[in-house]
DNA sequence: CTGAAAGCGCTTACAG
DNA sequence: CTGAAAGCGCTTACAG
């Protein structure tokens, strides 16, 4: 292995020197630059990221972290069901980000030892962490909030003194769709999403509530369902509500994520009902999917790239502040969304 | 931070003798061994991974590569696109298995830059690389194929010095599919995938030709269509297909992946074409998303759980035997594949 | 601007 | 069975 002592000698200088050059310090003269570059690019040098992380204490490594309530899970293995399609390509993002500030991702092996989390992470001395919490009150997000590490949470709304949150504008985005459908002429419109699962869901009802009353519409607390995210939880809780309701009692939903609409999608059509003919559909996401969806489904979009570069960035700056944080770096950072237009909603059906 | 330093002070040994009580070498007597522990518990120490890597000159992690082509792109950014969900299926196993064996998982940043790619690899002291590797002819999988890094790829054809791969039975699934639509009564029946990518399409297109042979019906060329891995391309390529041939003409598809699978219904379900009514239609995979397709997909499933547990598996052998490997540790690993039958094949048509 | 020296936290022959 | 010492490949005050 090519050691910076072989390129301090090729130079003819010290480690040291070769050290500084290296490193961008300014107190390197220019001729010995200039022959331990070269002494570099002839001996195919590249320094040992390992032992700079031991040196430096800090590692150009970022930890993923993704809870998912069930202890056990590892970061992929709660992102890869199908309801999580959405995190999924929200972590080709993360990837892209990160590789282009040149840290390395991390996906340690230690997600499920709770107890020792944050000492795993500081022994693997990663320079900070992205976390995706989908539930709540994990132990391992209450010792991260806790922990010196620089954490940036993302969709989750969580704050603590070395950490913050991006997310999108949830309540903003459930009340441009119900204001889509409501000038599309419904009235009656279901939501189904969590109630409760990490107060997303909840900012998505109240957006729901908002775009009712901004326009004097009743708000009909039965015609707000709610069921876990995932397609086959969401087709079931819309089997349901097809059973206590005729079609006409409502004509358009409301749905929490993509995926789960696309159980709602089924499940419709299960009982012979048109899209968007008897009933409309918004989905939530705009996972690529969407546009294969029978039909192709009108939801919300999130920006995913300005969440994920929100998130990164911002916590390279973190990282990079060593721990001298200033207000504007704790903030937590709230990216728009807007309504995608598709097939799947149209005008109430006529006989209503 | 808690070193061994502390550890042994308190346990009144020395560090070395931590150490090896640490990696449980026999050498360490039994009062020695139980102070250090209890010791260890309580300073709630843990190793520093970091140092254990540079003396150890090998860290406890694996390195994921995803070669796709595209030379810039990153691991995830390949894989999240809609057509490469199964893979994203694949990559939830291999954290899985990973995180069980103790080893990290790790994205380097520096997928893209080819050129020091087993280099920077070595300099991060990877223990082995799992790789995916979609495109032939990457550079760097050739750089992989001659390093000393043990490697494992996963459903990609490659052999090296201390690289070996574990890939599905294609051709015995193709073949399956193929026999499950002649026993329904098919005789013309398309097939639609890529005939070059990876070597699999073409095992894949054997296995169509290997079923037709076993009962004597005549192979149509002009029946094999071709298209990329993905949605859109399989979408296009059915409504060519649609517009060269009447319905009738041909009465099943066996194509070349699930999500392809998705075009195909689309564009079949665009032209008033009904499934299975008028056209049988087989998927390859078994992704989850199957289930929710109109109609549900039925399909060849990977046994995604046990290419990857023999691929990872099979990689720390590789790794723990410190690069003597015997000839079984290099040899292939085929996993076979078996048909799931759901609603989206049924009888040839009555008329045909 | 530069080098010698100490040190990051561990492991591992070596000697006892 | 155990400890002192050297060493993994870097970085960084310190002194010049």
């Amino acid at each position: 292995m090519v050691t910076s002592e072989q390129v301090a000698r090729l130079a003819g200088v010290s480690r040291a020197t070769v050290s500084r050059a290296l490193n961008g310090s300014p107190r390197v003269s220019a001729e010995a630059r200039k022959r331990i570059e070269e002494a570099i690019v002839s001996l195919g040098y590249e320094p040992d990221v390992v032992a700079q992380s031991l040196v430096r204490q800090r590692s150009r490594t970022i930890a993923l972290g993704l809870f998912y309530g069930d202890q056990k899970s590892t970061v992929l293995s709660s992102i890869s069901k199908t309801q999580h399609y959405f995190y999924l390509d929200l972590l080709r993002d993360v990837e892209q980000e990160i590789a282009a500030a040149q840290y390395d991702l991390l996906l340690p092996s230690i997600s499920y030892a709770q107890k020792n989390y944050i000492r795993s992470l500081q022994m693997r001395h990663v320079a900070g962490t992205l976390a995706i919490a989908m539930h709540p009150a994990d132990e391992r997000v209450r010792a991260l909030l806790e922990a010196e590490i620089p954490t940036v949470f993302i969709d989750s709304l969580n704050q603590g003194k070395s950490s913050t949150y991006v997310t999108s504008d949830n309540q903003d985005g459930a009340r441009q769709a119900t204001e889509h459908l409501i000038q599309l002429g419904h009235r009656r419109i279901v939501t189904l999403m969590s109630g409760t699962a990490g107060r997303i869901g909840p900012l998505r009802q109240a957006g729901y509530r908002q775009a009712l009353q901004r326009v004097g519409l009743p708000i009909d607390e039965d015609l707000m369902y709610t069921s876990g995210w995932n397609t086959e939880e969401a087709y079931q809780a819309t089997l349901l509500l097809l059973q206590e309701r005729r079609p006409r009692d409502f004509t358009a939903i409301v749905v929490g994520s993509d995926l789960m609409a696309i159980g709602v999608l089924r499940a419709l059509h299960q009982h012979g009902l048109h899209v968007p003919g008897d009933v409309s559909v918004v989905g939530f996401d705009d996972v690529d999917l969407c546009r294969y969806t029978e039909p192709p489904l009108t939801t919300i979009r999130q920006d995913r790239s300005a969440m994920v570069q929100g998130a990164v960035q911002r916590l390279i700056r973190m990282i990079e502040s060593d721990g001298e944080y200033d207000e504007s770096m704790l903030a937590p950072i709230i990216i728009p969304t807007r309504l995608i237009t598709r097939a799947s909603t149209g005008p109430v059906p006529e006989s209503s």
